[in-house]
DNA sequence: ATAAAAACAGTAATAATTCTTATTATTGTT
DNA sequence: AACAATAATAAGAATTATTACTGTTTTTAT
């Protein structure tokens, strides 16, 4: 990880990210803590949310209803998207099988890692 | 599929989608049909490409760069996206699971289907 | 042929994200 | 503690993919 100056904002988003499970987006992230940081700026949420993916502090779930969302659980895990309600769900150890390794030895490229998301509707939005 | 009227350029559309194996982009499609039909509106290739996912003719493969890209095989295989250069490839028979069979029954939602993305460099990319 | 409905082009609007610039915070050094 | 050097920031402008709107054209059923 390259070394980057101290910044407490930076600190508070990705503590945000780590202290729930929700997997949010950088808008969610940012209204967390617009009322303890009232100077914080959406595009600095951004920025470090870009910055702690580079350097693999989290990683990007995919986009839901057109936003990012991001997960600070950077362990390979699977998740579930509600195509209804749009919330996005750990599977954490639902899997039996690691995807990376099915599929390496069958392609040519080089393969970093392996995205697995099921959707469907969730049990809230099933009535 | 709910029925429509037919239209010379919604039969284009799809035409350009299951004659390539690229998963273009919205933009793709419409750079690919503007010479043959030069009044083409990039609103009427987006409008299509929504009916077309509607009604299962086709599958969104997941946002490169931001933009949205198509698949119209609609069997389920997994995708390899090289983070590099933004190609997408098939990796259809190459998984010996089914990950929707191996997350039901662990899972109190519904699953309707489940996508599987490698991600890594391309052959062309690792030089 | 004609009338109703759907599809269209062209353009304006929207919304997520990124970029720019001037200011502020952090860090190592006296 | 004062100091530069430099990274991080706020605010807002800019960018860009996608969607919505409006008036016109195409399709299709009568």
């Amino acid at each position: 990880m390259k070394d980057r100056k101290h910044s407490r904002k930076r600190e508070a988003i990705l503590d945000v990210l780590r202290s729930t499970k929700t997997h949010p987006s950088a808008e969610w992230v940012y209204a967390q803590l617009k009322p303890s940081y009232p100077d914080l700026s959406l595009g600095t949420v951004y920025r470090n949310l870009s910055l702690f993916r580079e350097d693999g502090q989290i990683i990007c779930v995919g986009t839901v209803n057109g936003q990012e969302r991001f997960d600070a659980n950077t362990k390979p895990h699977a998740h579930f998207i509600c195509d209804r309600c749009g919330e996005v769900i750990d599977m954490e150890g639902r899997l039996c099988f690691d995807p990376g390794d099915a599929a390496s030895g069958f392609f040519a490229g080089s393969i970093d890692y392996c995205e697995v998301t099921f959707h469907g509707k969730c049990l809230k939005c099933m009535e």
